[in-house]
DNA sequence: AGGATTTAGTAACAAATGTTAATGTAAGAA
DNA sequence: TTCTTACATTAACATTTGTTACTAAATCCT
């Protein structure tokens, strides 16, 4: 399971082990809360196996902004950075195979993490990669129709659309689902 | 101009002479391209007075996707950090008073802001910043509509609608001007 | 000051998207 | 397996939003 991040990041094996022993693996079936909005995000999850959304409530009706797969890590950073009720509620959508971190233990870990410029370097990359998602997101809602970011979404990610169920895509594109029905039946005839 | 910049960071003095030096006064006329897609971004700039947009071009319309004012930093972060091609333009839309600082100076003052860790929380903590300002922007795309982002934006940054000719609004909101238009005249009735 | 350009509002029509309801199919639970 | 629930598709109609064209006002330039 971490060998992948392992060989990323260099650590020397002492190291290594140390971080490895903050991690627990869970099992959790599928349609789990793992966080609810206006709680106070305390652990970050890598998936193993299996796939999560996060959801905002609006007006009662969920919108389905991320999701994750395996060797994704998952957690509202926002909460958990700020310690600050979180907009998000994050809950699985298959029966999942989890690795869970604390709050307190990912922070030694972060605050070791800096000290070295290199690792330092990496992990702010890794916060500007979020920055420029985020960015692409924003700007991909404006720029493009509703079949221009499915098409990108099939591009980007197929794995998302091939396991996940169609009404949670149409959300997450901003769209209800039966447009998205009629998005896939008009590609389908062009073909 | 540099003042409030200043007593935030609390530097001592010797410093903070050091990088005042990066800096570099200039003024522009209005509708000036500060930066275009496709070049690699090699400044950043501080607003003293003026106001400035970023824009996509997409098939020969251009979409608004971000205002600047007063005491603001503008810049391709993405281009700027990864050292690859804008994708957006940067242009004045008022005469304007700019601070510019080159990627050298600022690379330079980053590297030694991160061997403080008082700054270097400061700094991370300024990307997590941005990185929520998009989340935040992303999601208000698929939550609101275009009346109720009209009415946050009227709310949150009532100098950028004062300020700024209303195509530009519309652009930014996803709209069109027309649109807009109708949008303000449903407010009017409704009061 | 005067002419050109930019900007904002309105109307009429067109296109995109949402909503509701009905139907058939697939998947999960006892 | 059988029942129930979740899911996807389609049609009909409603609503939202875009486009084009026209007008008037405001602003810019010289």
């Amino acid at each position: 399971m971490f060998k992948s991040i392992k060989s990323k990041l260099q650590l020397d094996n002492e190291k290594w082990d140390h971080y490895i022993d903050y991690f627990h693996r869970i099992e959790m079936p599928s349609k789990t809360i793992l966080l609810e909005e206006g709680s106070i995000s305390k652990k970050m999850y890598i998936i193993e196996k299996g796939c999560i959304r996060v959801w905002i409530n609006n007006n009662g009706k969920d919108i389905t902004t991320q999701f994750f797969i395996e060797n994704e890590m998952v957690g509202s950073i926002e909460s958990f950075r700020k310690n600050i009720p979180s907009p998000t509620n994050i809950e699985t959508m298959e029966p999942c195979v989890l690795w869970w971190i604390s709050k307190e233990n990912l922070d030694t870990i972060v605050e070791e993490v800096m000290k070295d410029p290199r690792l330092r370097n990496l992990f702010v990359d890794k916060i500007f990669e979020r920055t420029f998602d985020y960015m692409k997101y924003f700007i991909s809602t404006i720029k493009y129709s509703p079949l221009e970011r499915y098409l990108q979404l099939l591009e980007e990610r197929p794995e998302i659309i091939r396991r996940i169920p169609q009404h949670y895509i149409a959300s997450y594109l901003g769209i209800s689902s039966v447009h998205l029905s009629r998005i896939k039946n008009q590609i389908h005839k062009e073909k």
